[in-house]
RNA sequence: GGAGAGGUGGCAGAGUGGUCGAAUGCGCUCGACUUGAAAUCGAGUGUACGCAAGUACCGAGGGUUCGAAUCCCUCCCUCUCCGCCA
């Protein structure tokens, strides 16, 4: 959620820097206008409450003091009665722009960080490291998905049986791949520090609304129609609800959490995108970082969260590069994005494995999350980021194809070997 | 799914129409006493908006009333028992 303070304060700058995603001066003059009219009433109001309380207080004395039909006692019952009545039309207009005010600010994105490049799409993206060239696989071969078919570990055609296209069916060694990235990455993460939650899979509305994926985003989403609940899109969102509408002391910051969790997602509009393979389901799963901050060492704390992802990668020796997300390309509860790209040799270039955002205190706004400071009066909202440390089914893509040998078979990167007890899969 | 009970401040728990943002206890903070601690005593201790006065918040929404934590309606959630089930 944008901070309607700050916005109210310094509309120009707000915008500026907002513009630089894309023009949202329409909605931004209308949330400014609807504030004022909301302020204006609400003063209104509650003058008119404060009225309202005195004669209550007033009735209930003269009542008390055996005076039951004093004249003055109806007389005042008609006063209260006639506040009432103009109560009557206040409040409705007043929830009514409320709602309005609300609805609107909740599809207004992030403010970029300035230190986000200012770019219009992910052509404007900047890249800033590569790693792992000596990893790079000499000669380009077969699509991880041929691979996997042939060693008989990946079953995409079956899926379809099962559910539709966009989903696999992992077998044998396949499964177990799987299960040791997925152990690898959270032993990993634990170790460097961040607490493992296995959260529920199924989240409710508030939720998605605190993470930022709604109301904009409903169509990525997978909704179970009976019940107020969504399928996990990703971690984060469940993460990021973890704390939600509490006060946490400012002591027990910074919060470093990791999580294990299958990810659901429509694609909606991505038809003709990567149809084939492990880069596009419906279904995958992610080993997710997420941390709560105080705002001052959110720049720090991002940082480091980049380097808990990279150093996954750099384990399993992927080659991959950085790049920093520029303001057309920025998801929308971000101020600041890293993307970890790993090389895939079919495709001959870098793909997203990962991407480690920080989000400000935008999430927290959303989600009512506040810590407090001792010997500070009043709240503040703290910083959350979020991460993912890996993407699990894009791993495996990026294994099969960059440890494919000249024979077809694939070798396993040495961390995994101990993991699934053999070198060759 | 059936039957019942209930949702009040960090926790426990009073309050069933009037000055209740809410008794009391516990916890926590500060102070006194003490060599130190415990015990004891004293003061304080929710959030949001507002310069302030003040307004709002007792699961959520609506209603009755001059006035609602308290009465009525709807919804949500939690707990207990039964049924089913990994």
């Amino acid at each position: 959620m944008i901070d309607l303070r700050q916005l109210r304060e310094n509309p120009d700058q707000f915008l500026a820097r907002l513009n630089l995603r894309g023009d949202y001066s329409a909605p931004i003059r209308e949330i400014l206008a609807l504030d004022q009219q909301q302020r204006q009433i609400e003063v209104e109001r509650s003058q008119l409450q404060a009225r309202s309380n005195e004669i209550g207080k007033q009735v209930g004395q003269k009542i008390k003091s055996a005076a039951k039909d004093d004249p003055e006692v109806q007389a005042l019952r008609d006063q209260g009665n006639q506040i009432k009545a103009q109560l009557g039309e206040l409040e409705p207009q007043e929830k009514a722009i409320k709602a309005q005010l609300e609805a609107l600010a909740l599809t207004i994105p992030n403010l970029p960080d300035p230190a986000t490049p200012v770019g219009k799409s992910e052509e404007e993206n900047v890249e800033i490291k590569r790693w792992g060239d000596e990893y790079l696989p000499a000669q380009a071969e077969l699509p991880h998905w041929e691979i996997g078919e042939r060693l008989g570990i990946l079953n995409f055609e079956r899926s379809v049986k099962i559910a539709q296209s966009r989903f696999v069916t992992l077998i044998g060694a396949g499964a177990a791949l799987e299960r040791a990235l997925i152990q690898f990455m959270l032993d990993r993460q634990t170790a460097a520090g961040y607490t493992e939650i296995s959260p529920p899979f199924l989240v409710n509305t508030a939720s998605l609304t605190a993470s930022g994926q709604l109301p904009k985003f409903a169509e990525e989403s997978f909704k179970c129609d009976k019940d107020d609940l969504w399928l996990l899109p990703t971690a984060e969102v469940a993460i990021n609800s973890l704390h939600r509408d509490e006060i946490l002391e400012a002591e027990s910051l910074p919060l470093h959490y990791c999580a294990y969790t299958p990810c659901f997602r429509r694609e909606a509009g991505s038809y003709g995108r990567d149809t084939r393979g492990l880069i596009r389901l419906h279904q995958f799963d992610k080993v997710e970082m997420f941390k709560f901050v105080h705002p001052d060492t959110s720049g720090p704390e991002h940082e480091s969260l980049l380097q808990n992802a990279e150093a996954i990668l750099q384990a399993l020796r992927l080659p991959y590069r950085v790049i920093t997300l520029c303001t057309g390309d920025l998801g929308f509860s971000a101020v600041k994005t890293y993307d970890l790209e790993v090389w895939m040799p079919s495709q001959g270039k870098y793909r997203e494995i990962s991407s480690c955002s920080n989000c400000g205190d935008f999430q927290s706004r959303r989600g009512n999350v506040r810590f407090k400071e001792a010997g500070k009066k009043g709240t503040q909202f703290l910083h959350t980021l979020n991460g993912s440390g890996l993407a699990v089914g894009r791993t495996m893509a990026a294994i099969l194809e960059n440890y494919q040998q000249p024979d077809g078979m694939v070798k396993l990167p040495k961390a995994l070997q101990p993991y699934l007890n053999r070198e060759m899969l």
